[in-house]
DNA sequence: CTTCCTGCAAAAGTTTTGCATTAAC
DNA sequence: GTTAATGCAAAACTTTTGCAGGAAG
């Protein structure tokens, strides 16, 4: 079922020079379950124990790969999800109050279109542009 | 010259409650003085000496106020830039490595999809969103 | 004269690092 | 056997808070 991602991360990891330990593997596990980013206490709380040291330098290590991405809220811990092509294209509601992501996908017509204005944006300005990224902001159902 | 924006400022604070006093005065100057998004290093050293406590204080009820906006980088410091309704709406080129935001503005019509998909999302969703962030994420000229 | 702002210092909260031990290859 | 991962504890870094004095309305 996640054969394949799990093949996949080791693969990220070992070209960078990491191994593909137990301890990432329910990382990614971790992450691969969960429907929405996942921030730092959850993973701690979620995985028995795992020391928050070992954690931050998993994700960290996790990231440089390119397995996993960091999702920075306006306040509070960091939020962890698998990355873009390991999962799928999406964008996020980013609740103002709790500070909770969850994740959303737009019309193909407006992905699209923000791929043109990617192009127009770098040859006008320099800027060379590796992702995009489009949140919503405002109020999470629970805190509205 | 900037005399319209301060008086706007002044109405949105006295609506919370606050006074516009020449410290504050001086740092929507620093911010409107700026072509972007400001990081507060940059504001300890510009302003001759405030103290670290009373920045981050007087931009927090800036924010509260409308006046000001917090951007969030995946590392460092905040920045803060004046709100968009003071400026014009536009968006953000972050350099992936040097943590530096740029300004820029996108086509119209990609702000009216943009616009469309929120209202979409949030009937399907029941998340309300006030607002949106479309950010390009790369390397700037210097990184590149 | 009452309320809010300021500045200093110290605390809080999140993330990173040093080091000895253990596990992976 | 060599190199890297782990876990504990302590440090680092950004931001927030307490409190005494000063300024604004």
């Amino acid at each position: 079922m996640t054969g394949k991602l799990h093949m996949t991360v080791e693969e990220r990891l070992r070209a960078v020079g990491q191994r593909y330990t137990s301890k990432r593997r329910a990382l990614v596990e971790a992450l691969a379950t969960s429907p929405n980013p996942v921030a730092v206490p959850d993973l701690l709380a979620g995985d028995r124990g795992l020391p928050q040291s070992s954690l931050y330098r998993n994700l960290s290590v996790l990231e440089q790969a390119g397995a996993v991405h960091r999702v920075v809220p306006d306040e509070g811990f960091a939020r962890y999800e698998l990355a873009e092509d390991l999962t799928q294209h999406h964008h996020h509601l980013v609740c103002r109050s709790c500070g909770t992501v969850q994740d959303v996908t737009v019309p193909r017509g407006l992905e699209r279109q923000v791929e043109r204005a990617r192009s127009e944006v770098e040859s006008r300005t320099g800027f060379s542009a590796v992702s995009h990224r489009l949140d919503l902001i405002g109020l999470c159902r629970s805190c509205a």
